[in-house]
DNA sequence: CCCTAATTGAGAAATTTTCTCAATTATAAA
DNA sequence: TTTATAATTGAGAAAATTTCTCAATTAGGG
């Protein structure tokens, strides 16, 4: 698994670093959106000497190998978590953030009935859930 | 009009100053989803004097009231547009970012199937669609 | 085990957002 | 209309966020 990571930096000329690595497997091992801050933080516990810098610039790499989805918190703002396989959605928590994904999306026929209504092909949809998650409820 | 957005601000006991004002207006001029730089450039053509820091807090106040809609386009941060009346749903033109908005909202019926099929409460949710509007594909 | 180009760390620089405070002003009450 | 007062503003400083620069390091191919 983490041999096919390896290689869809291999085709785009990218080194797997340690660095993107252990960028990656915070995020893998906490599947919440995280700020670049708790990113960092995060990052450092396996790595301590990586950079601030490293750490957006790994991102910003990470996004365009759709491995990662850059996204808005209704507070705050840039927030990253792993890329959904698939077409999927996120309903993220509203008391821990963290995210659980939704597969069956109902978009696809909203956007067919929406292009029909309002004559604007849609070519792209961002949907966002929000509710509290079975543990923060309890 | 004016009148019913004056008694929303005095309600609060907040002021209908003239920069909040200026700010409303350049939103329901433009319609489209705008920068707070492009905000403050027009904001100064109406009124010179303005400075940065009061479109900032216009703007705050002004989504408090729930008039103003602070969103994320796909690319940079933050922009603002009028808040639709009702519920509705914003296509954002993928080429000049105005915005058309869409009325029937579906997600009312998924967020109930969602809560049953994931057990969790959908309090809220976040769609923007994105298409390129018939001027820009003209 | 080398080479080489990609990447990193560190700090500077740029950008965005918030804060501070004296001066101004919208509004209610006289 | 005038006055009183609390909210608001402008300006710049300060804080926070993001990007850039560049010498030093390193991943990965040969």
């Amino acid at each position: 698994m983490s041999k096919d990571i390896r290689s869809i930096f291999h085709e785009q000329g990218l080194k797997f670093t340690p660095q993107r690595k252990a960028v990656l497997k915070v995020l893998q091992d906490t599947h919440a959106y995280l700020s670049i801050n708790k990113i960092h933080a995060n990052v450092k516990e396996i790595l301590p000497g990586t950079g601030l810098a490293t750490v957006y610039r790994s991102l910003e790499t990470l996004v365009d190998l759709e491995l990662v989805v850059k996204v808005h918190l209704e507070d705050g703002c840039h927030s990253y978590t792993l890329a959904p396989e698939g077409h999927r959605h996120p309903i993220v928590c509203t008391d821990c953030s963290k995210v659980i994904e939704y597969t069956d999306c109902p978009i696809e026929d909203l956007s067919k009935k929406v292009s029909k209504d309002t004559g604007i092909p849609i070519q792209n949809h961002f949907l966002q859930l929000f509710g509290k998650c079975k543990e923060c409820r309890a």
